[in-house]
DNA sequence: GACGCGTGGAC
DNA sequence: TGTCCAAGCGT
């Protein structure tokens, strides 16, 4: 590091703390100290936004209050709470986690940041995160937004992932950290990326280092950094039993691994787009080990995923013998869709679920679809939390 | 180092 | 409606 950079670093660290004390916003983790809630909210935001983890990170705790609690859960219970929050792996990585911090340290979570980064789900955001924000420990962290941020302050060049420029971003914001209220600065550097330094029209006028920021001054500020490539979503298409028996449907539970690992679905096997509903039914027989008759198609359900395209096919159908094992699945269960609102599914799944219940394959005795299954909750929390 | 892994909001 | 994204981690 040049003295340059230092003198630049120095420079920086007051500004933007004392702009954060007067602008950050009223998020609920901010007003705690407990580390394990701060820990999940660290969890909840990788790749998620405020708005979206504020209601979940709120439930989640009142239902798992503490470390042990967490760790004494079923993993069930853990993903039944993280339902529609997306990336699962998350939920199991911070249940194995609960468990270790039981089991090695005594329930508490270690410090420093070295000793987190050997728990399951702790990289090095993360463990930068928690050790500065909940044991003021002045461990640098680099998202998305702080690298946006200093990409435009130093002109940092490169595209996300390459290796010196990560190796850069991570050499000043330890650089930066260095000081008073390291956990602050922290949240004062993805504050200002979040809310000032935007990704799309940054609001410059308003930025409080704009005085030392290269990319301002060069007129760069559009151009860094540069927007990732990303892969076009490959087409995924899968038929799913429906398969009512005595105010029941037939669930399965996919493997702990891939995608919705871990988590409860209508039995789902993988098609090509043009296969035909009767091969489709009979390699759902195959999967089960028992033999299905078709009834009837349902609607697909079509549901866009950041990395695929994923096309959901209801097939209505019914056996004579009702497995309740299969060597595909870690579990099956035949549940009311009362109790399927208490197994941890995907959002996608749900929808398909809604779907075949409001094709009434219950029967007409049936109960309703539940209203909490219909529409996305929390509506106007989610405004509120934007700042 | 590249890829797989979800979701709802913003525009 | 389509497109892009947002406080990363594991393999």
């Amino acid at each position: 590091m040049s003295p340059r950079k230092r003198t630049d670093s120095a420079a920086l660290h007051g500004p933007l703390l004392s702009w954060y004390d007067r602008n950050k916003r009223d998020l609920p983790w901010r007003r705690t100290r407990d580390p394990y809630a701060i820990w999940l909210s660290e969890v909840m935001l990788q790749q998620t936004q405020v708005s979206t983890v504020i209601p979940y990170w709120e439930r989640f705790l009142v239902r798992f209050p503490t470390v042990k609690a967490l760790a004494s859960a079923p993993l069930d219970d853990v993903l039944s709470g993280w339902k529609g929050l997306g990336y699962y792996s998350r939920a199991r990585n911070l249940h194995r986690a609960a468990q270790e911090v039981v089991e090695r340290f005594g329930g508490k979570l270690p410090s420093p940041a070295e000793d987190l980064l050997t728990l399951p789900g702790f990289g090095r955001y993360t463990a930068g995160a928690v050790a500065s924000i909940a044991f003021g420990e002045e461990a640098p962290i680099v998202d998305g937004n702080v690298a946006r941020v200093l990409s435009r302050l130093f002109e940092v060049e490169g595209l996300p992932g390459d290796r010196d420029r990560e190796a850069t971003l991570w050499a000043l914001a330890s650089a930066l950290v260095k000081g008073e209220r390291p956990g602050d600065f922290n949240q004062a550097l993805m504050e200002h990326g979040a809310t000032v330094c935007r990704p799309e029209s940054p609001l410059c006028l308003l930025c409080p280092v704009r005085d030392g920021c290269i990319a301002f001054k060069k007129g760069r500020v559009d151009e860094l950094p540069p927007a990732k490539v990303r892969a076009a979503p490959r087409k995924l298409f899968l038929a799913l039993a429906v398969w009512p028996h005595a105010g029941t449907l037939l669930f399965a539970r996919r493997a702990d691994k891939g995608l919705f690992g871990g988590l409860w679905e209508l039995p789902a096997v993988e098609v090509e787009e043009d296969t035909p509903e009767a091969e489709a039914t009979e390699r759902l027989s195959t999967t089960l080990g028992a033999a299905l008759t078709l009834e009837g198609t349902l609607d697909s359900v079509r549901r866009q995923l950041t990395h695929r395209d994923l096309t959901l096919r209801l097939l209505r159908v019914t056996g004579d013998t009702r497995p309740s094992k299969s060597a595909a699945f870690q579990e099956l269960r035949w549940c009311t869709p009362q109790e399927a609102e208490a197994l941890g599914m995907s959002t996608a799944m749900q929808r398909a679920l809604d779907a075949a219940l409001g094709h009434g394959v219950m029967g007409a005795d049936a109960l309703p679809p539940t209203p909490s299954a219909k529409k996305t909750p929390g509506r106007s929390a989610k405004k509120a939390a934007r700042g």
